[in-house]
RNA sequence: GGAGAGAUGGCUGAGUGGUCGAAAGCGCUCCCCUGCUAAGGGAGUAUAGGUUAACGCCUAUCGAGGGUUCGAAUCCCUCUCUCUCCGCCA
């Protein structure tokens, strides 16, 4: 959400930036200046009322100390009228309040001064690019063949379970998800200093408000309902990353400054409804209605924050170098940045059978976007409460981490090499050609 | 799922309709006093919003939301969470 008082301050300002994300949201800017002054206006008023309400309350309470019932009466009579007019102002500055924070929750973040204007992901642009692509002196397959060859994933019984989009990992497939996770695991944990913690898989609405899910993208989430029971469905929203409950983790608290910074590293599943996204009908594991990922979150002092996201995003680009996968790095542009973010990079892996680069992660600033959503806070060395900022990056997801090593190890005999990091999660160098 | 108890400021804990934004203690901060040792005295110590040049003033908040009332921490309703016991269960 962003800081209302800029809005006062600064609308020009908000009005420039957010039209590089969209001119739709550059046109609320005038709405949100005046719903706020309307609303500060009906707020002064019915303070005032509820200020002489007080007052007159407690000279009532002083008159039946007193014994003065006549002079009370005749206060209460008095007194009421003021409390019918302070329910109708109320009233109407609880509409205009309701008003001016749907529109705020459904602004996006102000991009950094320095993140490219662009208006489609064609105007990304590559920052760098590490390793190479491989050589090979067969024709790559993609992993889809791969998969069904050496009987990695089952599609088809996925799919027989729960749909397209589903992925029944089994046999060489399903160890080598679960040593991946333990992989990137351990080296956020062991190397880059990051705290595991294992959320919940479902959250609350106010946590997908916190990340800024919602309410903008409430048709992207699985929600969850308790058996039969149609009241309780939307309590509760299948994790469309760790983020969501991970990144809430301090929602509504007051942190010390000491506490600060916060990292936290989390594997989950990923849920995603991908409404009218393209490819999800298509098979193969480049886009999957549940997905493994591990993903980091920070929360620090503004100063620094910028330098904490180049630091996530090498803990990132580790987890692909240690591997020896090629991957590139993109800055989003002004359009192609998630919802909260002010800074994204995107990291993306090269699948040598696909002949192309997949996203594997993407390290966001979302500066103080997020917490002041969940009203997140830290007292600052002199002692005031400000918002931290809160950064999340992914590290990295899991389906297409494996669909990229798998393509790139993949050997002329069918079988593919494992790299040596992964071989003691594995308990092999190579997974075998056929069973 | 059933029965019961509870939720108050950084912590402990009073407070059942009228100067209660909230006693007391602890903790913390500052000041004073004292130089023989975890001593004593005093002051301060929540958050948000509005208003003011500023001191300040006003409003809201005693788990959350609603209601009754001139007035609610205190009464009523709904919800959430915690604890105890029983049942069920990976």
């Amino acid at each position: 959400m962003l800081d209302i008082r800029q809005f006062r301050e600064n609308p020009d300002h908000i009005r420039e930036r957010l039209a590089t994300r969209g001119e739709e949201f550059a046109a609320k800017v005038d709405d949100v200046v005046r719903l706020d002054s309307e609303r500060r206006e009906a707020n002064t008023a019915v303070e005032e009322l509820k200020a002489k309400r007080n007052a007159a309350s407690k000279e009532i309470g002083a008159l039946m100390g007193q014994k003065k019932l006549d002079e009370a009466e005749a206060k209460k009579a008095e007194v009421r009228d003021i409390g019918d007019q302070i329910s109708e102002l109320d009233a109407k500055a609880g509409q205009v309040d309701t008003k001016l924070r749907d529109i705020l929750l459904r602004l996006p973040n102000l991009p950094h001064a320095d993140v490219p204007v662009g208006a489609t992901e064609e105007d990304n642009t590559e920052i760098s690019q590490w390793g190479e692509k491989p050589a090979f002196d067969f024709e790559p397959k993609p992993h889809t063949e791969i998969c069904e060859s050496l009987g990695l994933v089952d599609f088809a019984r996925g799919a027989k379970l729960s749909g397209s989009g589903f992925l029944l990992y089994s046999g060489w497939g399903a160890r080598l998800e679960r040593a991946l996770i333990q992989y990137l695991l351990d080296m956020h944990v062991h190397e880059h200093g990051y705290t595991e913690v294992s959320p919940p898989f479902m959250v609350g609405y106010d946590c997908m408000i916190g990340v800024g899910q919602f309410p903008k993208f409430e048709d992207q989430a699985y929600m969850v309902q308790e058996g039969l029971d149609e009241e309780s469905r939307g309590k509760l929203y299948l994790i469309p990353t760790a983020e969501a409950p991970v990144a809430n983790i301090h929602r509504e608290e007051i942190l010390k400054n000491e506490e600060l910074p916060k990292y936290y590293c989390a594997y989950s599943p990923c849920f995603r409804a991908e409404a009218g996204a393209a490819g999800v009908g298509t098979r193969g594991m480049i886009r999957v209605h549940q997905f493994d990922k591990v993903e980091l979150i920070k929360v620090v002092e503004p100063e620094g924050s910028y330098d904490e996201l180049q630091k996530m995003l090498g803990n990132a680009e580790k987890i692909l170098q240690s591997l020896n996968l090629h991957y590139r790095i993109l800055q989003l542009c002004t359009a192609d940045m998630s919802f909260g973010s002010a800074t994204t990079y995107d990291i993306e892996v090269w699948a040598p059978g696909q002949g192309d680069y997949l996203e594997v992660s993407s390290c966001s600033n979302c500066e103080d976007y997020q917490s002041r959503r969940m009203n997140l806070r830290y007292k600052d060395a002199d002692g005031k409460n400000r918002h931290p900022h809160i950064l999340n990056g992914s590290g990295t997801a899991l389906a297409r981490l494996f669909v990229a090593l798998i393509e790139t190890y993949q050997q002329p005999d069918g079988s593919i090499a494992i790299p040596e990091p992964l071989q003691s999660y594995l308990r092999t160098d190579r997974i075998p050609a056929s069973e």
